[in-house]
DNA sequence: GCCGTTTTCGGCCCGACTGTTTTCAGTCG
């Protein structure tokens, strides 16, 4: 269930997009999306506030917080409810279709009738649409592709598949004559965990070559727009990719413009322009003369703005925009501060490579320090015995010989049952260096009982880390239900560290419960869960999500030393 | 509808591309 802020953002939204259709002013709209999203992304629940301090969140005046209190008391809002009446359910719904925004979709429902994306597959098909007044034939056929694609890409792409494909684009135009840089742009920069489309940035004083090339590329299936500057195009499964091209001079600005996101660059935009200044996808201008005060590099357009560089994984215009005003931007967690990985699998469970491979494979890596925790034995068929576990642990010691430079630590995925128990017993438990217990079943229980049950695993004094907390699979499995709120607190009070899974299919904590954890104090573990050696390199995905949670150094367990991380796993331990 | 250390009224982010237009509205990011 959502919480009741984001609950209060898909209302005001809805309202916005009902305006909109309305034939509202936009700036009227504006300040409803705006609200929205100031509502929605309130770190505090909106019902712990009084009304000052709902008046207090920016963006946020009488009438919005009226209504935010209509919702909290009521939960109802009466005025939307009127404009719901008076705007045709399914209208709104056209508007998902891209090509179709509010002006269009209300055209479509005056003059066909049509009230939903079953009808206008219908009247495109009779060849209805272009018969209306203000549309045509490419319209109707741009519209008739555009909800061809749609029922393709419902499903956004992962981030490791989205880098992959932004990484050929790349790599066939990188080459071209006159192509100064190239780099993947737009989400994929900022390291979401998933992706809708892709966005590509070249600088180049002549774009021709690169637009041509572009354009011709073997996947691509159709041409959505093509200009001097931008392009996009979709390929044959059905991404769209847009490849922008300005001048070096411009490089930075346009890779500010088109890293995003977009609520990000207007807020500076906004900030430009309240300081006298303009800023495009050109350049940072001079209001009174358009004479140009920054451009070439992210670092100094930022710096005209008054602001420190924003490492991309933070523009999301979550605060970070006031941060940087404030001079103070958190020190993000990065690759090169980890010290080694606290998850880990071999072929004696479900991994697929030996325990000899998997330790080279951590060294090579430069580790100081590399965790294996193959299953416990409650997993069926893969979970190790007693016996079995013993046995790796001897192994251990003799492998540990071989690598002076990496402490090798024992330890062991726990399955955390119903209750909220482990596997193992107390005394066998104690003989691990370190373990992580998972949620690997019953994923649909209520919120009380997953609650209970992983507030009660982390009070056992022999659990280290909770592995992948929510048990999301990205596009495949809905996260379980557990009241954030209090594990975080229970996790930061009984020193119980939370894992950011670093499969890209995971992700797990994700972005925002990264920093919702940080901020109650909760210590985090980015883990890898490497079955195979080449899983040790999702570890950057694990960071991007760590640093979209503006994670510090100093929140990541596995960024301390090993004796830092035995002494968290001892403390606990410790009778209190 | 929101906002203000220049303003309580008059502003509000910016530009590219498309299609159906005779000069621009609509959409997108």
């Amino acid at each position: 269930m959502p919480r009741v802020n984001e609950e209060i953002e898909d209302l005001l939204t809805e309202w916005a997009d009902l305006l909109q259709i309305g034939g509202a002013d936009a700036f009227r709209v504006r300040a409803y999306e705006k609200a929205a999203r100031a509502l929605g992304g309130h770190p505090r629940d909106l019902r712990d506030l009084s009304d000052r301090e709902i008046l207090a969140i920016p963006s946020v005046g009488k009438h919005m917080a009226a209504r935010v209190r209509e919702y909290l008391d009521a939960g109802t809002m009466h005025e939307l409810e009127d404009m719901r009446e008076a705007v045709p359910a399914g209208v709104r719904d056209l508007m998902r279709v891209p090509g179709l925004g509010p002006k269009r979709a209300l055209l479509l429902h005056q003059e066909l009738g049509i009230a939903g994306i079953g009808e206008l597959a219908d009247a495109i098909a009779s060849e209805r649409v272009r018969a209306v007044k203000g549309l045509g034939e490419k319209t109707e056929l741009n519209l008739f592709r555009a909800l061809q694609n749609l029922s393709r890409t419902q499903d956004r792409v992962r981030i490791d598949e989205a880098i992959e494909i932004s990484l050929r684009v790349v790599e066939q135009l990188e080459n071209l004559p006159g192509v100064k840089s190239i780099v993947p742009a737009g989400s994929v920069r900022r390291m979401r965990d998933t992706i809708g489309d892709l966005d590509v940035l070249v600088a180049s004083e002549n774009s021709e070559h690169v637009m041509g090339a572009f354009l011709e590329m073997p996947d691509v299936v159709s041409v959505v727009a093509r200009g001097d500057t931008k392009s996009s195009v979709v390929t044959r499964r059905g991404m769209q990719i847009d490849l922008r091209v300005v001048p070096a001079n411009a490089w930075g600005a346009a890779l500010i413009y088109f890293t995003g996101s977009k609520e990000h660059n207007v807020k500076i935009r906004e900030l430009a322009m309240k300081a006298g200044m303009k800023l495009s996808e050109w350049g940072l201008f001079r209001a009174c003369d358009g004479r140009l005060i920054a451009g070439a590099t992210e670092e100094e357009v930022y710096a005209a703005l008054g602001l420190a560089w924003i490492p991309p994984a933070m523009r999301e215009d979550t605060g970070e925009v006031e941060a940087a005003l404030a001079g103070d931007l958190p020190a993000l967690i990065e690759q090169t501060d980890l010290r080694g990985d606290l998850h880990s699998h071999t072929d004696l469970t479900d991994g697929i490579a030996s325990l000899d491979v998997m330790v080279e494979a951590a060294a090579a890596r430069g580790f100081e320090y590399f965790a294996i925790t193959d299953h416990a034995q409650n997993l069926a068929m893969t979970g190790m015995s007693r016996e079995a576990v013993l046995a790796q642990r001897e192994k251990i010691a003799t492998i540990q010989l071989r690598f002076p430079h990496m402490r090798l630590l024992h330890g062991c995925e726990l399955n955390i049952g119903r209750d909220g128990s482990v596997d193992y017993d107390a005394e066998f438990l104690a003989g691990f260096d370190i373990t992580v217990a998972s949620v690997h079943s019953l994923f649909r229980l209520s919120r009380e009982e997953t609650t209970a049950r992983l507030i009660a695993a982390a009070r056992n004094p022999f659990v280290n880390v909770i592995g992948h907390p929510t048990g999301r699979l990205i596009g495949r499995r809905e996260p379980i239900d557990v009241d954030f709120e209090v594990l975080f607190g229970v996790a930061a009070e009984t020193g119980t560290a939370l894992e950011v899974n670093c499969f890209p299919d995971r992700l797990d904590l994700r972005d925002e419960h990264v920093r919702w954890a940080t901020r109650r104090g909760v210590t985090i573990s980015i883990a890898t869960d490497a079955h195979a050696p080449k899983h040790l390199d999702n570890v950057r995905f694990g960071i991007g999500t760590a640093q979209r949670g503006w994670a510090k150094r100093s929140d990541v367990l596995n960024a301390r030393t090993a004796s830092e991380v035995g002494k968290f796993v001892a403390d606990k331990r410790a009778p209190r």
